[in-house]
DNA sequence: TTGAAAGCGCTAACAC
DNA sequence: GTGTTAGCGCTTTCAA
């Protein structure tokens, strides 16, 4: 016997039948023309209820030569922040009546450039794309020369081709600065990862700019990492063990992305250095866990529904024939400064206690 | 000027146009059948190359009856496990020359139903639902009576009409069982979440059944949220609360989810309670945070990548016509133990320091 | 107010 | 070996 066996949906022509009307009346009642006798109307809604007939979408847009469909191409899913962003997306999607097709880059430009191919074979109406390392990326050249129509978030500045919308990395992390150097710190490592070369350089210029205006000669050190993490915490343990040879050692790290933020607890971890008393810490993105452990991780908190939220705007402006120069959106950070900052030079275990 | 204006893609025809044959032509030889002349298959892919010709897989899905599309329903993608599980999911489906689209049910069974009516509607060749509850949710019966193709997957035990796939949560808790007994623990708090009845209870079983095997008089506490996390929080601060008054507590929390373990990290900060030396803490599921934090968090890691690729192995032998009674698959997890428990008895900040 | 006809881009039968 | 024909399920002229 066979199991679960697929039984033939019903089609227009099944519901045309059964109301004793053609299939293009049918489609017209379902598309809300008003121009079909009521009567008939009725009938065609009595027979997609008895033989529970829904429409399908894509034989529905194969006619329609636009499909309802918007690819969301993401570097990654296993971060909170782009989980988030592709549920919002999502649900921003289907507001308008369109379904979200996501794929994973995988962090690889070559992957991120063959998803946007087959994004482009499915002939999506548009694409949000988060490139992998930035805007001048393969994928945004392979959407240009295809004429495709997009929207480019997160690791991005501006672009002469597409719209743009990211966070406000460069005024978030001058706020960082102003909050480091408030509390005293001359001497600060920053962290981060250079392939996501837009952003990581925003991120950097912001904080650097705004703690050299506030303290001319503060010293800030900066470890960056090409393209993977596992040799950045390679260069962060070389970095902190020539700092120990001449006994010098940052009183604060940011870290300009999230895995920076690890790998810098973990190095804490191995030298048995503690937050905040050994040493300070902010982290650029912000994640659950950061406020339940001790200390709590302060971080700067990316407006993902804001981003998400612009993204589609932009998109579907586009869409719908929306014309004109391609605009580059920030949209602002919050900073939370939590327990895992203080003062530097309280010493070890000694001031801006944190186990009551 | 009309800006980045979509142009037309070629289709099959001008592809057979070009090389001088038919579409049906073209069709063979893109599909790789080998009775077509050598020179007219160099021309067909001379003309692909010249066009950058590509087909159009909805075009051609909806030709054969079946579409190459797989389904994928989460509870959610914000976590590092659903995410995983999604990315895992698309790399096999596309192994297998599957495109995976990717829903979130966000936590409801209503909105889970209605999201895999629209898989329906696509016609997708098979889903992986992983439900909001269990396998007896108005989903799965949904399927059922749709005779759809489909695998359900993590919050599920067996079912008689589908393949299920999870993690041995019950033989996994049951390790924490024989670890925490054998640290000396003997007044364990388990919380939960009810409304993942079908896991909840099999973790809670193993644990339970082994900790009374080992220990007869062991005390067990539960404290389970219905449906939702926030309750929890206020369940587990009550808990906590009349048992101060009775003057005892519990020397290890078992928490049976993931958001579990979040809320009681924070209650213990709320109270001043480090790990292990005022209480233990072990979760099931793991994240990478937990390896950085002080004291590192012991948890179950689920077998995410074992628990997709079964998925996907009995889902496609379904999809390929495969028969007979469904299976209940469970994967094997890993218990890793780290710093957060400790022996009871210690007292606070005496024994079992991590803290070198 | 309605339905017949013509496809969207593709593939599977079936002739030739 | 290859092309013709006939659709998949739907929508959209356009003529009646």
């Amino acid at each position: 016997m066979a199991h679960r066996q697929a039984q033939r949906r019903s089609s227009i022509h099944d519901v045309a039948s059964r109301a004793g009307v053609s299939a293009a009346t049918v489609s017209k009642v379902l598309a809300g023309v008003t121009t079909v006798k009521p009567e008939n109307a009725q009938r065609v809604f009595d027979a997609v209820e008895h033989l529970g007939y829904r429409v399908d979408p894509l034989a529905s847009d194969m006619r329609r030569a636009k499909r309802r469909i918007i690819g969301a191409i993401m570097p990654e899913f296993e971060s909170e922040f782009f989980g988030q962003m592709v549920s919002e997306l999502e649900g921003l999607a289907e507001q308008r009546g369109y379904t979200l097709v996501a794929a994973s880059s995988r962090e690889s430009e070559a992957r991120e450039k063959e998803v946007l191919a087959r994004m482009h074979d499915w002939r999506v109406a548009g694409v949000v794309l988060a490139p992998v390392r930035n805007e001048h990326g393969p994928a945004a050249g392979f959407m240009k020369a295809n004429g495709m129509t997009g929207v480019l978030i997160d690791r991005v500045l501006a672009d002469d081709a597409f719209d743009t919308v990211s966070a406000d990395s460069a005024a978030a992390s001058a706020e960082v600065a102003r909050e480091l150097i408030g509390k005293g710190h001359r001497h600060i490592l920053v962290i981060g990862l250079g392939q996501q070369a837009a952003t990581v350089r925003a991120r950097l210029d912001g904080f650097r700019a705004k703690a050299l205006e506030l303290v001319p000669d503060v010293r800030i050190d900066v470890v960056l990492s090409e393209s993977e993490v596992e040799p950045l915490r390679a260069l962060l343990h070389d970095y902190f063990d020539k700092g120990a040879k001449r006994g010098e050692r940052p009183t604060a790290v940011y870290s300009l992305f999230l895995k920076g933020t690890l790998v810098a607890l973990s190095e804490f971890r191995r030298r048995g250095w503690h937050c905040p008393d050994d040493i300070s810490l902010v982290g650029f993105d912000d994640a659950e866990w950061m406020q339940v452990t001790w200390p709590a991780i302060a971080a700067v908190v990316q407006p993902v529904r804001q981003i998400a939220a612009q993204a589609m705007d932009v998109l579907f402006a586009r869409i719908d024939g929306g014309d004109g120069p391609p605009k580059a959106r920030l949209e602002p950070c919050k900073v939370l400064m939590r327990e895992s900052v203080g003062s530097p030079g309280s010493g070890p275990h000694s001031g801006g206690g944190n186990r009551q």
